[in-house]
This record gives structure tokens, C-alpha cells and sequence, in this order.
RNA sequence: GUGGGUGUAGCUCAGCUGGUAGAGCGCCGCGUUGUGGUCGCGGAUGCCGCGGGUUCAAGUCCCGUCACUCACCCCA
């Protein structure tokens, strides 16, 4: 193996092809949904000040306190790369004033976010994700709505090997005291030292540690679901209600927790069966404070993460073929220079048809070709040679079948035009 | 960040207790004229991840390092 002068950064996953056609197709799967229920795209900048992600997220989150990518810019202004999307759609909603036309602002975005952490399959440095928000209405038919659409996604692509896991974890009504109540019953619990210090942090992050010495302990912990204040109460029986309705099915869960601070009532989770430790491909959650916390109005929202390094992880684990098929309808083939020139001519124009084509370059003979030709992939071939160019017509031969034809010049355009609209139909 | 595993051709991997590298797939060429896939024949390709050590001799043993990977942690 030849030593590379330079490697990609530690943790940073690429995508090429044939690869990165499959990558496109999940991404576009998960983000489908959004773009056909009323949310419009947002491009969001890949780094913010460092101060929102702080007060968004929350100082006391991983996420936060050691796994951002923090820099200082030339101006001393110190910046984060995004570890998440959310906190940067309040501050734009906020600062755009999308929150002054028609409610709920509906947004969706996809892109990539950025977490030093240790790398592992499906645990990436640049992770890609596809979110979406929806902001200024806690009618809990939106809820159900999100939900609905991160399930759509994964279904679009075929995925049956996932499970959604539902909560709520109440609001600044009914949490500080259950946070006290678990407090104190962590206290009586045998734990190790960092187990301990993340007792006072984040209770609830205690509550789904995977390992059995302390989940036994566990067992009689108090839950949040059954300390919820009435208003709480009756906005999740309500989003479940919506959720019968959507068709959608889940799990109760209790003990979920989310790693950011800003979750309120509404918390989800979407995990693979067949991804080991790292099974989480998206989730999302309610929350109800956030936007008021980076200096917005008291607007509520809810909105979800996929991840699609994940997703297509998923999608490669339950062996489905994701976005693959040959990348162009046709190829030409041309036999010497006049044919050359005819077919840059030929594909300059099938191209502003519509159809997909790549030509045979370089010269390397018709067999050479051919075979470039066959790995295309394409379903037709395109042959020119001087017989083609002196009679105004060229040959197609089927790939399949094996079988060729000739085709004049002029009606060839309008021919292969169809068969692609015709196979893209079906 | 903590602990374990792995690193040999483009890919997947073999290489027993140390004796200066192999297979399959892929790639390139040939099988006569302007035709791919299948088949047959032929061919090229390795700083054996990198650096050091032990040894007459290291792909093989030891140390370090980097990368990947599994679990914890965290989360998408």
C-alpha cells in the first residue's frame, strides 16, 4: 500500500461512489416527509457562536462541555462548530423574525454536525443529519405530526429492524421535584464515582445506564411519567391519541433520556436492532423554553434529528439495495473523430432532454469501449462509427437483451427521451 | 476520555512453532475485421500501517505510535 501523504481528519466518514449514491437516497428519504407536509428548507451556518450552543444546549451536557470543536476567530470571537441543529434554527427564527408571520414556523434542514468524541462504527466527528422543527404551537397533533414524519422516512427506505421509544419528561412545572425525588433515591444507590457526580448533574441520565450492577439498583427508581403535573398528563395522553391515529406504533419509555437540556414534555427516540452500541438513527423531543432561553418569545416547538450516516448504516444492515441503479440511461460509443464530434454534439443535447449519458473518451477502441459502456451501467449504448455519420443514423443496442437496431439521427432524441420517462414512471 | 481486538495486493482474506509473500475477486491484455457481460489464456500490482528493539534472520516476537474496530461513556 502506498503511504498517503495526508489522511482525513480522525473520524470523519466519506462517502463516494458507489457508495455515496445510496448516502444521497437516505438523505433524501428522511427528508421527503418534511417536504411534503408544509416545512420549508432552512441553510443554517455550520458554526455559531460558541455562547448559544452553551445556553441552548446546556452547559451540563456532554455534548456541550466536552465534545464541541470551540475556535477563536481572527476577531477573538470564539465559535463552535454545530454539535446539533436545533439551537441554530431558534437563533435564526429569532433573529429573521420568522416568528412574527403565521404559526408554527416549520423548518427542515440537513447537513453536517460536528462532535469530538472517540469515532466507532456509526459514531462520527462530522455526523449528517436531517431535522426539522416546528415552532410556536404545543397543539400535541404536532407532536404526533414529527413523529409521524421521522417514521415515514425510515419506512420510505424499507426499514422494519427499528423501534420508536416514547416519553415524556415533563416541564419546569412538574420536573424540579421529581429531579429532587430522584435525587435523593440515587443517593441511596451503590455507585461508582462518576456515576455519582452524573446523579447531581443530570438525575435522569442515571436512569438508562446500560450497565446491570446499576440497573438493578434501578429498579424501583421513581419515573418521571408518573409524576407529571395534570397539564403534562393530558398532553401526552393526547399526543398518544394523535399517534393511534397517524398509524404510528411505539414503546413506552420510560427511563429514555436525551443528552441535550432543552427537552421538555414530548422525547423520542428511533433505534436500529442490528447497529450494536451505537443504535440510535434519530430522535427528537419537545421543548418548550429553548427559544425563550437564546432571547426569543416564549414560543414553544418540537422537532427531531436523523442520523443519516446511521440510517444508511441501518439500511446496509437489513441489506437493502438504497439508491442503487445504473447512473446514466445511455452511453455513446463513438468510432473515430467524426463520430467523436457528432457525439459531444449528440450528448449536449440528450443532456438538455433530460436523459442521463456519458460517452466512451479517450479512445481506447470499440472493445474497450464497450466495456466502459457496460460498467456505466447504462441500459442502451449509443454506436457511431463512419457508416453511422454518413447515413445520418446511428446504433442502439439493448444491453440486455443483447440485441441492436438502427436509429436515425434525427428521431433519436424524442426516442430515448421516452424510453426514460417511461422507466421512470414505473 | 477508559478498556479489549485488528492492521498483509484496489477489495476480502490465508501465511503453522521466526528463514526475505499467496489465493479469490477486481484491474490490464489476448482469443484477427466496428461490440460489453459469460468462458479460456496471459499479465501487472505489495515501504506485510508507521517507528524503534531482540535475532545470523522479523509479515511472524517485544515496545511505542497511528488508523480502524468492539464495549463503556455519549449520541445521530
Amino acid at each position: 500500500m502506498t503511504v498517503a501523504d495526508f489522511q482525513a481528519p480522525k473520524g470523519v466518514p466519506e462517502y463516494f461512489p458507489p457508495r455515496s449514491a445510496a448516502f444521497l437516497a437516505v438523505r433524501d428519504a428522511l427528508a421527503y416527509p418534511a417536504t411534503h407536509a408544509g416545512y420549508g428548507y432552512i441553510e443554517l451556518p455550520v458554526f455559531e457562536d460558541t455562547a448559544l450552543f452553551v445556553r441552548g444546549v446546556g452547559e451540563s451536557t456532554d455534548v456541550v462541555s466536552k465534545e464541541m470543536y470551540t475556535f477563536l476567530d481572527r476577531g477573538e470571537r470564539s465559535l463552535s462548530l454545530r454539535p446539533e441543529g436545533t439551537a441554530g434554527v431558534m437563533r435564526s427564527i429569532v433573529e429573521n423574525r420568522m416568528d412574527q408571520g403565521s404559526l408554527p414556523v416549520k423548518l427542515w434542514y440537513a447537513g453536517p454536525f460536528f462532535r469530538a468524541e472517540r469515532p466507532q462504527h456509526g459514531r462520527y466527528r462530522q455526523l449528517q443529519q436531517v431535522g426539522l422543527e416546528a415552532v410556536g404551537g404545543d397543539d400535541p397533533a404536532l407532536d404526533a405530526e414529527v413523529i409521524a414524519l421521522a417514521d415515514e422516512g425510515y419506512r420510505r427506505l424499507g426499514l422494519s429492524h427499528y423501534r420508536l421509544d416514547l416519553t415524556s419528561l415533563g416541564c419546569a412545572e412538574c420536573r424540579p421535584a421529581y429531579r429532587e425525588e430522584l435525587i435523593a433515591f440515587l443517593s441511596t444507590c451503590d455507585l461508582d464515582d462518576a456515576t455519582r457526580a452524573r446523579a447531581q448533574m443530570n438525575p435522569l441520565r442515571v436512569l438508562d445506564d446500560k450497565r446491570e450492577q446499576v440497573q438493578v439498583q434501578l429498579t424501583n427508581a421513581p419515573l418521571m411519567v408518573d409524576r407529571l403535573c395534570d397539564a403534562c398528563r393530558e398532553h401526552y395522553d393526547a399526543v398518544r391519541g394523535f399517534l393511534r391515529d397517524a398509524g404510528v406504533q411505539w414503546q413506552e419509555a420510560p427511563r429514555l433520556v436525551r443528552g441535550l437540556d432543552y427537552y421538555t414534555r414530548t422525547t423520542f427516540e428511533f433505534t436500529h436492532e442490528m447497529l450494536g452500541a451505537q443504535s440510535g438513527i434519530g430522535g427528537g423531543g419537545r421543548y418548550d423554553g429553548l427559544m425563550e432561553s437564546v432571547g426569543g418569545a416564549a414560543l414553544s416547538g418540537i422537532g427531531f434529528g436523523l442520523g443519516t450516516d446511521r440510517t444508511l448504516l441501518a439500511c446496509e444492515a437489513e441489506g437493502l439495495e438504497v439508491g442503487a441503479g445504473p447512473r446514466v440511461d445511455a452511453f455513446v460509443v463513438p468510432i473515430g473523430e467524426q463520430a467523436r464530434h457528432l457525439s459531444v454534439r449528440l450528448i449536449a443535447e440528450l443532456r438538455e432532454a433530460g436523459v442521463r449519458v456519458d460517452m466512451a473518451y479517450g479512445g481506447r477502441g470499440v472493445k474497450g469501449s464497450m466495456k466502459a459502456a457496460d460498467r456505466s451501467g447504462a441500459p442502451a449504448v449509443i454506436i457511431m462509427g463512419d457508416d453511422e455519420v454518413a447515413s445520418k443514423s446511428v446504433q442502439v443496442k439493448d444491453m440486455h437483451e443483447g440485441s441492436q437496431r438502427s436509429v436515425a439521427l434525427d428521431g433519436l432524441v424524442a426516442e430515448l427521451k421516452k424510453t426514460v420517462t417511461q422507466e421512470g414512471t414505473t
